[in-house]
DNA sequence: TATTGTTATACTCTATAACTATA
DNA sequence: TATAGTTATAGAGTATAACAATA
């Protein structure tokens, strides 16, 4: 006797996304208290991180688009957490900076988040935890070996 | 010198929404030309596993909404692949089957994704492989965890 | 009264084209 | 002319309320 979706299971597709469905969820449930989403996190945190940055190069590292970018600074900018200062090398880009109040609420953010996978990660072993994360940057370098038709163009 | 999302990457949600976009991207593209996308790949693979299956455990199985598979069942219908039977015993409900036309494409869509599969996992050893998929269920049972002001409420 | 499938709808995420101001 | 940020918009995906037919 088997599950219904046994077939499914199979595929690593599938439990990416129940896994990921799962995660997202729980994390959003988790940045609430913050104010924060998973995107705003994600960009407060690399903001922090490379203070100076530009919105294209941010937008580029995260793979979110140029105008979708926008929108979620406008978001951080709002509620002050992040400042879009004029670069005085380029009078058309805006240089990304964190507030003190930024900081602080990325603090504590990236402590909830570790609580958090900490919590979901529990009982998978330290080993095995390395061994996801290594497949899971494995997947992303396998991306775009598809034959040909795929590079999109072929519409 | 470090990567500039370096602190994100030590975090499962991170790397699994990258891994995941992967592999979406790259299955719609594998699937495209069978007319089908993940989901109704997916709701096409489970009738064919469970013959006779109402919409509503249907829907429980995959965690879709009820309105949300109605739609994608039309999809199915229109191309021919599932058939909408009437049940005997209840006649509000729906028996779901796949036709000989949806079955030989759910056996040539799967073959396909097993390769897509292997494309994707190229470089990752049988063991880390299943070790992959533990880890992916264990994440499942692990939800739900959460605290308590979770429940929303506490705006 | 409860349930099955359905309709309508809304909200989020994501993707693209085109504008403006600078370069 | 090309690029940075922006605007508007369109398309998926997902979620909820309410209805008709049936139980």
């Amino acid at each position: 006797m088997s599950a219904p979706d046994a077939t499914l299971s199979s595929f690593m597709g599938y439990d990416m996304k129940r896994a990921f469905n799962v995660i997202q969820n729980d994390l959003n449930v988790t940045l609430q208290p913050f104010g924060l989403r998973m995107v705003t996190f994600s960009v407060l945190v690399v903001i922090r991180d490379n203070p100076g940055l530009k919105q294209t190069q941010l937008a580029e590292i995260l793979s979110i688009e140029r105008p979708n970018m926008v929108l979620v600074l406008d978001d951080l900018e709002q509620m002050g957490a992040v400042v879009r200062g004029r670069s005085p090398d380029d009078r058309r880009a805006h240089e990304l900076t964190v507030t003190l109040k930024g900081r602080r609420l990325c603090d504590r953010a990236i402590d909830a988040v570790r609580r958090h996978d900490a919590r979901l990660a529990a009982g998978i072993s330290d080993a095995a935890r390395r061994s996801l994360h290594a497949a899971l940057r494995q997947i992303q370098m396998n991306a775009g070996t598809q034959d040909d038709h795929n590079t999109v163009s072929g519409t």
